[in-house]
DNA sequence: CTGTTAGCGCTTTCAC
DNA sequence: GTGAAAGCGCTAACAG
């Protein structure tokens, strides 16, 4: 039987670990063949100039080895990682899951692998995870940015390094990289339009932190919407949150307990949308003739329920694909970035039970 | 003004890509202040010999030229990447993304960081995450394999490399290695039991595949209780299938189309019991009435529904702390890997509308 | 307290 | 077709 060579440390280490925590290396191949190791490598990588014998005794050799090319090296020496980081604020609604789902597949075909990080919603955790991400050197970033993120300079960083920034969801205006966005504020005009059609005139908005760009584009689309239909806009009926849901049944309650409460509620998501419903049905009122209601993103739960929640569809996984896109796209360029790109994608209105 | 000094490959390209492209290094810093590279890494890593002003300006100069340590390089030196590999199948329920969450939070504060791999339910990419990670060298590894999976040579090599895998909810028995598990028989007993106790005598159950443990234990608690209570096992009303919910709809409706038809369903998981409840509306009957539901896991949608599910809920985010916790066990130890441990954990009965 | 040296695993010239 | 040598960025002996 052919003694199997093992690379310096090994030899050492051998003597009390055994062999079980070493990673064959090429220059264990090359040794147990009598190769020198820039032939292992030749042979492993499929350059041409190997003789077929040699590339298929390497082969064999690897497989019975379980040798598993060591990536830190490769990147070290090759100063790309083929990995890209994605940082979400919370996957635990189906949003921020498709998203990724969308952009890792056309990643992953790219040849690039993803880490995901959580920021939780915290501002602390995401300029962590950009520090972390930074250090194992992605290639690139996907992010979309916690409710608490005012200052953006921990992004600005991967700008100065030439690394590529693509913003999707909850962009930022003026930061450089390409963007993905949807159209918030037509989503948000056309689902208070139906409102208004279906006789509704006290509508209520529960809004999103001002500090998420398309919060203030959806608030936006609501604003446009009542000035459309020259109905006045109550700022006693427009409350921003922070997301949380026990907050959002606090409010919700606080509105229908207004001396002039709303007649029809337009929720920044579907969760606050759907925490809406269940207080005005706890309340023995009627939906939607005594309160009519309108979610955005069209969450699989908001078909389930009863009733079924009205709400603006977005296209979420395209948003991922799209995001993914434009960031390969930068990825592609060896010298010059090319120059950053948008993209919007379109919205649509899902009428269900709970207007009409 | 002071020169920024740049390393090797730096100077050469600056002609080409200017400063941009380039990561400083220690390297950098060092003949910018004219230091040896090693009191610049001693500074920086907060190694005690350092003189306090010298450090302070290692500090500084770090800052001021966006140094950011290279991990690739430390990993690749200290053998260790301070970074754990999750591979989960699917993760558009509720139930994998609060599981990673959980995990992540115990290994974020041992200092790990986490990557996250998406199997998809396929075994062939389940296959190629496993490689991916072995390449990019993680120190362990947390996974709940697919519903293809039924060869898992793939994880014996990880064993054979000494990296430690821990299983959680989908586990495998005839493999080394921690696990955690809920009690899945147990769970599934008592649900029967609950739908007997309420005068239900022909219990279906729409059962997961068989290459799944969970699957099969559910399946025996479900025998077992029906026994217990001197019921008939009828095969009949035992369907298991490949959890693509549009089959849950056909074998529902078939289920409800026999001769005898079933006045209660046991389904695998929540998702499923709500298409049955879908489907069981959708022709009129009468739940819990004509024909009670449970599921298992407590989907937070279930809940939410009309009327709320019947559920087995099992303590999600704990199995995630706990899979991290035994892995953190068998990272921690240098030499000898302390022997596997198998963790099952409690689950719970949640009575709903759906069977009272 | 600081500098010198070696080497982690790999690819890539440059020789032969 | 193959080998020798250099070097990616860093830490850790070993010297002073």
């Amino acid at each position: 039987m052919r003694t199997l060579f093992l690379s310096g440390k090994a030899f050492i280490q051998e003597k009390y670990y055994i062999v079980k925590n070493h990673q064959a290396t090429i220059v264990d191949i090359a040794r147990t063949l009598n190769l020198s190791k820039s032939t292992v490598s030749r042979a492993l990588t499929g350059h041409p100039n190997v003789k077929a014998g040699t590339r298929e005794k390497v082969l064999e050799m690897a497989a019975q080895m379980d040798y598993q090319r060591n990536q830190l090296a490769i990147s070290l020496l090759t100063n790309r990682t083929q990995t890209v980081g994605i940082i979400v604020p919370e996957f635990l609604s189906f949003f921020f899951p498709k998203v990724i789902i969308g952009a890792q597949n056309v990643l992953a075909e790219a040849g690039y692998n993803v880490v995901i990080c959580h920021s939780n919603e915290s501002y602390e955790t995401e300029v962590a995870n950009t520090k972390a991400l930074l250090a194992s050197r992605v290639d690139g970033l996907l992010v979309s940015h916690t409710k608490e993120t005012r200052n953006f300079d921990h992004f600005r960083v991967f700008e100065r390094k030439g690394i590529p920034v693509v913003f999707f969801n909850r962009i930022v205006e003026e930061l450089g990289g390409s963007k993905v966005a949807v159209d918030d504020y037509g989503g948000a005009f056309r689902a208070v339009g139906h409102l208004i059609q279906t006789g509704k005139r006290r509508i209520a908005h529960l809004a999103g932190p001002d500090s998420i760009q398309n919060s203030r584009n959806r608030l936006n689309g609501y604003l446009d919407a009542l000035r459309r239909y020259d109905i006045p806009v109550d700022p006693a009926l427009i409350i921003s949150y922070d997301l949380t849901l026990d907050k959002a049944n606090i409010y919700v309650n606080h509105l229908l307990n207004l001396p002039q409460p709303p007649d029809a509620l337009f929720a920044i998501n579907d969760p606050t949308a759907i925490e809406a419903l269940k207080v005005i049905k706890s309340r023995g009122l009627r939906i939607p003739q005594d309160v009519a209601v309108v979610g955005f993103s069209d969450d699989p739960v908001s078909a389930l329920i009863e009733p079924g929640l009205t709400t603006v569809a977005q296209p979420v996984d395209e948003i991922g694909r799209q995001a993914a896109a434009l960031l390969l796209k930068q990825l592609a360029a060896d010298d010059e970035r090319p120059e950053a790109e948008t993209v919007v994608l379109e919205t649509r209105l899902i009428v269900r039970g709970s207007t009409v």
